[in-house]
DNA sequence: GAATATACATAAGTATCTTAGGTATAACGA
DNA sequence: TCGTTATACCTAAGATACTTATGTATATTC
């Protein structure tokens, strides 16, 4: 797991690309495709993710349903119709800003 | 400039990185550098800079020294002997972080 | 039958940031 | 010469995204 605080404002971007491959998905389920597509560095904590897609939900970017699957409740988010547009400028922003910090990683610059 | 969620989490880092590279800078020199690479897309606040910039120093990670150029007085950072290493450490994570970052966005998962 | 996995949730505390303010010198343009 | 911008440091109140801890409940596995 990366120091904690490393991950600090990531979580929503994170959220919102996998809803823009999938369509839908519940929070469970957004842990462990995390988990999985990081080789398990990255492990978000239902504490945060909770809240977030709460967050989420209540400014209008997703919408939920809930289902029953065996015995369990599922709660499945997906994006409202302009939250979609939303999500997508969200993405770019957060590419760009990882594009920004290759940027000062890697610059040759003057320095030295 | 992103908004300001993203940046949580990456100043330390960010300092980190152009210490490694220049040796000893001063805070408003650490702005304008940030600002320079990004090309202006990221501004370091110096609300922000500074606090992050002691703090570097009571962990003993930075060791400071002034200077006075021309009439103003500068306060140079640099890295303690014991600092250099944990930087270079912390440095190697927060660059492995961005490739999680980049493996999120990427991956075609089994998703869809 | 105990531990782990699945699946949701909240709440107190922590840490990093923003915003706003403060001090002071140097340089530049109208 | 006077106001604005740049340089250069600093702190404090408030916002907020997280961690850690806890709670509830069902399903699966050993």
């Amino acid at each position: 797991m990366y120091s904690k605080d490393l991950i600090k404002g990531t979580l929503q971007p994170i959220i919102i690309q996998l809803l823009h491959e999938k369509e839908r998905m519940y929070g469970y389920e957004i842990t462990r495709e995390v988990k999985q597509r990081t080789a398990g560095k990255l492990e978000i904590t239902e504490g945060a993710l909770y809240p977030a897609l709460h967050k989420l939900e209540a400014d209008g970017i997703l919408k939920t349903e809930k289902e029953l699957h065996g015995n369990r409740i599922r709660k499945y988010y997906s994006f409202t119709s302009s939250g979609e547009k939303q999500g997508q400028t969200l993405l770019i922003e957060f590419r760009d800003f990882l594009d920004s910090m290759r940027l000062i990683l890697n610059s040759k610059s003057n320095l030295v």
